[in-house]
DNA sequence: CAGGCCTCTTGATTCATATCAATCGATACA
DNA sequence: TGTATCGATTGATATGAATCAAGAGGCCTG
């Protein structure tokens, strides 16, 4: 039996302001000075709260907002006319969730979140006069922009040219490295998503998501159990992510 | 026999100057009135010229620029680390490449000419001051880049969920779309690019392309004769490309 | 004008993964 | 506490597109 003391995130002291929050060093604050961090401060709506399965925001809601996400998780997807969903990104804390929209006065995605889940709220009128007076901000926000473009790309590269293996094996990588990123065990963790949503991104079936799974974990690369996942051999599975391809 | 005359872009009269440009209203300069566009020339290096095949930056050059494409066409893609080129992405005249490079400093992906291929090369830094001075320009910056990350995510619903007709009508349609931006036949174009660019783009065998275009002769979707290219049922492609999953 | 080299097309076979079907376990529910 | 519901797993079968193989049509080059 493992412990089943759920450890939660304690949502972090923060005397609502950036300065004294634990993801500072993550999220936007990241390319400020004190002084800058606190106009920032004056323009976001903290702590709001979504409970899993709630939306953030939907493709029909109008586009005013940005998310930073302070703890939980979030996803986001594109409903198509035909109705069915593909999801195009999680969200973990320090992440920020919303650039696809900038382009249009609705949302371009869904998001809902995945578990009890905190924002910080950013209006997009106002993170815009704002980036204007900070160049730093600016820039960052270009750079934001852009890893948003290049994840999207590689999440394609993954769609047409890898297998299965490959691609679950990128994305326990990619969420190691983001838990590493937060201090936090990059090889053991919880998946904040069902199977059926890893599938849904990866452009998979459930039923392959689960053998997959089974199958590493017979090979001795992980171990898991529902949503606790412990990664044993990352080197295995980094060979792994990077396909094969020429003999 | 069709007119074989080649209808070749004449280099637009361009008197080395946005206001003069036959792109100006769908290019950089669209969120600027007169007096700004020629703060903007200032920074622009015009009609830097790449022939067929020829690469404009690859994924180790350093990252200085972003390119406006004047005439021709480019494409963008991902090499990866076993060697295989995935394209994300191709670009028309009025349409910016390297907006997923600014979050590091060397390239994020490989850009090359498929036809003899003028761009306006713009400094990222002189862009940045450009763009913190210039309020419009900056909107239209945030615009483009997060109608990039849409584009991509379309890209990967794309991928993951369509089939190859699906995926061919709705690449058909993307087309048609800007040359109808570009005040050209929506219907009736030469495409800028290669069987084997389409099958890499869209996931698939340039064999399973090859037989989904003559499949689509046959319907009388379309009339196609090598990179001539005729759409004759535009309405239908639409219902196509959508896909009908549920029954 | 012939030869060589691409690009595109067409046909036959194979394979990875979807789909269909059933069971199991856990959580929620009343 | 039993029952309904949902998520995950496992097995059997079907299938869309890849791969393998070969030929056809252009286009350049010597």
């Amino acid at each position: 039996m493992t412990q089943s003391i759920s450890v939660r995130q304690q949502p972090a002291i923060s005397k609502a302001s950036c300065q004294h929050c634990s993801l500072s060093n993550l999220c936007l604050p990241l390319a400020l000075d004190n002084s800058e961090m606190s106009r920032l401060d004056e323009v976001v709506n903290r702590d709001r709260i979504f409970n899993r399965g709630e939306q953030v925001f939907g493709q029909s809601t109008p586009f005013r907002s940005c998310f930073a996400v302070k703890s939980g998780a979030i996803k986001t997807s594109m409903i198509t006319e035909s109705g069915d969903e593909q999801i195009t990104g999680f969200f973990m804390p320090g992440e920020l969730v919303g650039l696809d929209s900038m382009s249009d006065d609705h949302h371009a995605s869904t998001a809902k979140a995945l578990e009890r889940t905190s924002v910080c709220e950013i209006p997009v009128d106002q993170l815009e006069q704002l980036v204007h007076v900070l160049p730093g901000l600016q820039h960052h926000m270009f750079h934001l922009m852009s890893q948003e473009i290049r994840n999207s790309h590689q999440l394609s590269v993954l769609l047409s040219k890898n297998t299965a293996e490959e691609r679950i094996a990128a994305l326990l990588l990619s969420l190691s490295s983001r838990f590493r990123r937060r201090k936090l065990s990059p090889t053991h963790f919880n998946l904040p998503m069902a199977r059926n949503d890893i599938a849904n991104f990866l452009g998979l079936a459930v039923e392959t998501v689960s053998r997959v799974f089974t199958r590493f974990q017979n090979q001795g690369l992980i171990r898991a159990r529902g949503r606790d996942i412990e990664l044993l051999d990352l080197e295995a599975l980094q060979v792994m992510a990077q396909g094969t391809s020429q003999p």
